[in-house]
DNA sequence: ATTGCACCGTTCGATCCGCACCGTATGCTC
DNA sequence: GAGCATACGGTGCGGATCGAACGGTGCAAT
């Protein structure tokens, strides 16, 4: 029997997701997991983040085992309410439009030199290309869950085409610039 | 003379720099012309955006010239130290790494059916990508701002990537699913 | 002359979120 | 084995933010 109920956000659902995933688990261990997942394509703030499993346990979504000594860490299980909620979202959720934050493109818009600004990008991109590829080669050994690999094809795929993307821009600004 | 030294913010620049574009403008004229350029790469709340022509007046990088009648419409001007600060920062400023919010990919990471996903995605880039074509059309006819028109080949191009590779991601989980 | 609607913002309150801090363990050094 | 550095695992606070809702102004049509 849930407590009191709440709104449940999509931070909420990245929680709960977390823990169907991986299991029982403290805030911190989820913290880690969000970093290499989620984070990359949806933000969560870790003051936020660190605050929804008492929100959510509250509810009745989750159960809390605290650790008599030391630490007192607190490992979070997820309820048979929790997967409900968490499948029923996944399933009928409509996703909001992507939105962008990039502060290079304001920068070409307001007049900026763009050259440095895709070099930039590039190096970025590449970086993440191979972060992600690093999870995703680990995700497909371990025989992960089809829909973190799925998300991960995305990524790398979305990285790659950036780049791709920059290097044109690049190439017209040198044509250009003859 | 500035009267307050405030804290400059990409906000700040925002106004600075379609203000620049514009010459004199109402901060209504500011946000229309804000939703159809930088909102698309850089969103500012229109709360936040309304607050912001005063304080840059408050500061001396703009001047108000206030309507007498009526609506008592406030039109800014830009000053010399406005235009100074506008093309310092733009020419010094390294631009913060791009973040995306993506709820879409959150889904198929956490299991949903990426198929509605994906076509969805598809419609709705071929709408910004028309939407862009159009303001990038109209922008090389009026021989617009040189970083207008680049962000504007920029964004075209990327809707296009983007388009490209759901269509990708659709013909990959069709194959899988046969 | 009243309704209705687009224009043009402003107010307010809840939420958020980043900075700074703090106790706990685990070495590592001498 | 005492002291110190460092990573772990968070929490509290207060200002910044942001969206819902409101509200006045002009204008056109009835």
């Amino acid at each position: 029997m849930p407590g009191q109920d709440i709104k449940l956000t999509s931070t909420s659902y990245i929680v709960l997701g977390l823990i169907d995933l991986r299991g029982p688990s403290t805030p911190y261990d989820l913290k880690g997991l969000l970093e290499q997942s989620v984070a990359n394509f949806w933000p969560v703030p870790h003051t936020t983040f660190y605050a929804e499993p008492d929100r959510l346990a509250g509810a009745g979504y989750l159960t809390i085992d605290q650790e008599q000594g030391g630490r007192r860490r607190k490992t979070y299980e997820i309820t048979p309410a929790g997967t409900d909620a968490l499948r029923t979202w996944v399933q009928t959720a409509e996703a909001s439009s992507p939105v962008m934050h990039d502060e290079g493109m304001l920068l070409v818009f307001l007049g900026a030199d763009p050259e440095p600004v895709n070099r930039a990008r590039i190096v970025w991109h590449t970086e993440k290309l191979t972060e992600l590829e690093g999870y995703l080669d680990r995700q497909v050994k371990a025989n992960g869950p089809a829909g973190v690999i799925r998300s991960l094809i995305a990524g790398t795929m979305y990285h790659r085409m950036c780049i791709e993307m920059h290097e044109k821009l690049l190439a017209l600004s040198d044509a250009s610039a003859e």
